[in-house]
DNA sequence: TTGTAGGCGTTATCAC
DNA sequence: GTGATAACGCCTACAA
């Protein structure tokens, strides 16, 4: 493997010229740098990335923790950062944690042993109390998850407000016993939900059926099992919320295979807008976020925190989401798949 | 940031012993690892990996390219290379491609620059000329892409029996003008699979109907413009085979719209069996590809000739597929869905 | 405009 | 058992 001594000499000019050439600084004639590139060319030469990150302390890389890169919304969020980092000349590391707070820390790690600059986390396995420390070692920025009070940047939605308005929404079509389907996850997102979901309930004066509802569903598998779950115990239910559009398309292909109509039987919403909603038959009623532009906010915030280290760090930035109504949950009403 | 020689100050030794220490070496007194192990919590010390990987020459990363991680089939398998290259001790970094050349030897320099030990690829945009060349600086292992006889170990499917099968499903249901639906990537996979097509068709005397095939389908959407040519412009089309369970997804759920009876007007074959496929209405027939095993056994090869570099470059890993007959292609019978 | 020299943090080699 | 010391390959004052 070529070092930059080998150029050198190569070209018969000395290390820092070449290193000149390398990192494209002023003060090399022209001729010289004929002469490097020429030798760079000659010996396939290549900067080595280990040396240029010690000696700099820059590694020019950016952690992006998530649970699993097989749930599509993460899918699509890493897709859209990779771009943009990119942009910023920043590579970026897939960090799945599989919801494991052991993993989440080991990740973190990253940060104090110097192999990434900065860490994009989107989902929260640790309180943030154990989190905090790694500040010291680098910025992170929360993208989707979030939490009140924090001194970090934060980018997302406002989950309560979705929860709430496809709840009303589930009510508007008449639902009146609605189950309410979560992953179990105790997340500040979670509650945020869950908040909004017992906020409608409230306002309509509808009760939480606490015995009916589920907090272990997260793939399309668990919603197969809620629904039969629901259909066994609590046939009473006519209307399911469900915060993953993966569980609604389970439950709504159980339901559909036991011959229940969705939505007369069983109205269902999902969350995410993911292909699979769309397709669905009936097509899912879901929440669309804005995946792409808190991507990008996302990673444009930590670049700015790690240009300049001292920037505003509390801010936040919230996007609105769209209900999008599809035939999950419209009620008797002649329509078309959306 | 504290360093080694914090800790060997502050334990009263050298550098020498607490980087044994760090390295579970043995000739250190338990009494002074003690001592080092206590210097260095109090200080908070973590190796500096930049300098480890300088200083060894290894990076215990390995770099997985693919086309787009948003792609189900990929995303599962950097799910289980992830899973088992952690357990050898490696990190594993996403490389999107996009189908881009460029992307792809830029993510091969990661090899050149020492930024990862090792790469697989799981498509293939350059001819293998220009990739070859990146062998001298590290082994490369490729999953689900192949060729014919390279240097190179490689861990895939037979495409070209996979698509055999299919077809002749197709044809055994009853289709007599199949439509062709790629992708359009000129790699030794897809040429595999149309061989697989078109030996299907000669053994049944089918002709291949060019104009009604197309070589541009890659996502759902396309899938549904797929649909709407053939209406428009091949109505006398009564099966697609695609290499896409997304393709194949837009096809039905088009068809579907359109008012087609699928299987009975037009039948349908995916490929990946991607959860997608099982959850459209009607439930779509696919491959199933063993994913884990093989994203298993690349992470076993390549780690394998990591450690002993004059291992067999050019063994072959060939696993088999199965055809999951659904309801999209089964013609004029009573079934369930599946 | 070019070169010299020191050090980034670690580990391997060789003495003691 | 333990400790100097010399790399690993690069960048950057500072000198020339």
């Amino acid at each position: 493997m070529a070092t930059i001594e080998d150029v050198a000499k190569l070209a018969g000019l000395s290390r820092t010229t070449v290193s000149r050439v390398i990192n494209d600084q002023p003060y090399v004639t022209e001729e010289k740098k004929q002469r490097i590139l020429q030798a760079m060319d000659e010996l396939g030469y290549v900067p080595n990335s280990s040396a240029r990150r010690l000696r700099s302390q820059r590694t020019d890389t950016i952690a992006v923790l998530l649970p699993r890169i097989t749930n599509p919304f993460f899918a699509n969020l890493i897709e859209s950062m990779e771009k943009k980092a990119s942009q910023w000349g920043y590579q970026v590391i897939v960090c799945q944690t599989h919801d494991s707070e052991k993993k989440e820390l080991d990740y973190l790690q990253l940060l104090k042993t110097k192999q990434v600059d900065g860490v994009v986390m989107t989902s929260l396995c640790n309180d943030w109390e154990v989190i905090e420390p790694y500040l010291e070692s680098g910025p992170i920025v929360l993208c989707n998850e979030y939490m009140e009070e924090m001194a970090v940047p934060m980018v997302h939605m406002d989950h309560r407000k979705a929860a709430y308005e496809s709840t009303i929404h589930l009510i508007d079509q008449g639902c009146k016993n609605i189950s309410y389907v979560s992953g179990g996850s105790d997340t500040y997102l979670a509650e945020e939900r869950k908040t909004g979901f017992l906020k409608a309930l409230e306002e309509r004066a509808l009760p939480f059926l606490e015995a009916a509802s589920v907090d272990w569903a997260i793939h399309v598998e668990d919603g197969r099992k809620v629904f039969n779950h629901i259909k066994d115990h609590h046939p009473i239910i006519d209307g399911v919320f469900t915060g993953s559009d993966e569980v609604a398309a389970g439950v709504v292909y159980e339901a559909v295979q036991a011959g229940w109509n969705v939505p007369d039987d069983l109205a269902v919403v999902g969350f995410d807008n993911q292909m699979l909603s769309l397709l669905m038959f009936p097509s899912v009623t879901t929440i669309d976020q804005p995946v792409a532009k808190m991507a990008d906010r996302t990673i444009e915030v930590l670049v700015r925190q790690l240009m300049n280290p001292r920037a505003n760090k509390a801010r936040r930035y919230i996007y609105s989401h769209k209900l999008l109504v599809r035939n999950s949950t419209l009620k008797k009403q002649l329509v078309t798949n959306l």
